[in-house]
DNA sequence: CCTTGAGCCTGTATCAACTACAGACCCTAG
DNA sequence: CTAGGGTCTGTAGTTGATACAGGCTCAAGG
């Protein structure tokens, strides 16, 4: 499933153990078997991370794919949520960028021991 | 010291025991006591992680700092290498922020249990 | 003088989300 | 028969802190 998936086998196994995907059937010497259902289960939690979901935030949509009953509004919500979250990190990495590039940019860059850098950070 | 900077005072400990801080004197008590030039580089410590330093980075800048030999041209490398990064971080989000918005407006946000979210989490 | 509350001390455990072993077993190809 | 790769469990390490537990010290109030 590592190489089906490209996960790295011991995330999976830490998916596991922390109850993320299920328990596999073993065959007789111990080796987990899997079968689509896992795979497919395992893509969910790899596409969802990848937009930034954290394992808790995978455990409660996996919740509500696993009952019939979710809700698209219950969905909606946990999205939105990390909706906002995302919009909040990319604010504070613009204002860091932003002060960050208008210090390098005062950057002389030459082997004088003055820095603007270092005057901005040594600054009250 | 905490209260002076703002800081966490366990967090001014964890400085001192990975030598970010350190070691202050003691009085007799064992009573950890700071001037000026311990403020002082506190300051700049929490200025440098504010705008998203690593401590390893923040270390690597500190000892150019404390040698009077740096030079502008070797802090504006570890300045620019992290100016790239943190660009990448938000390229990154930008991405996030883009699937989510599209996918999160496909909401009905009714109680039916079809949900735009879940199927594109779902989606091969 | 005694108590109470606050502050400081050390050292260890916890968090997220993995990653990286160690040491053991198993299986296949040459 | 051996060498290599794969799998297994279980534990420790990573980053940047934060949260105690258990103990000492100190100043103010009664």
């Amino acid at each position: 499933m590592a190489r089906a998936t490209g996960c790295n086998l011991e995330t999976i196994r830490y998916y596991e153990k922390i109850g993320i995907m299920p328990d596999p059937p073993r065959n007789t010497k111990g080796y987990r078997s899997y079968d689509d259902a896992h795979v497919r289960r395992l893509k969910f939690v790899m596409r969802s991370r990848d937009l930034g979901f954290t394992l808790e935030e995978v455990r409660g949509l996996l919740g509500l794919v696993d009952e019939q009953s979710r809700t698209c509004a219950e969905v909606q919500v946990i999205a939105e949520d990390h909706l906002t979250d995302v919009r909040a990190k990319i604010a504070d990495l613009k204002r860091i960028e932003r002060v960050l590039s208008d210090t390098v940019a005062r950057c002389t860059g030459d082997a004088a021991p003055e820095c603007a850098v270092i005057d901005a950070l040594l600054e009250a």
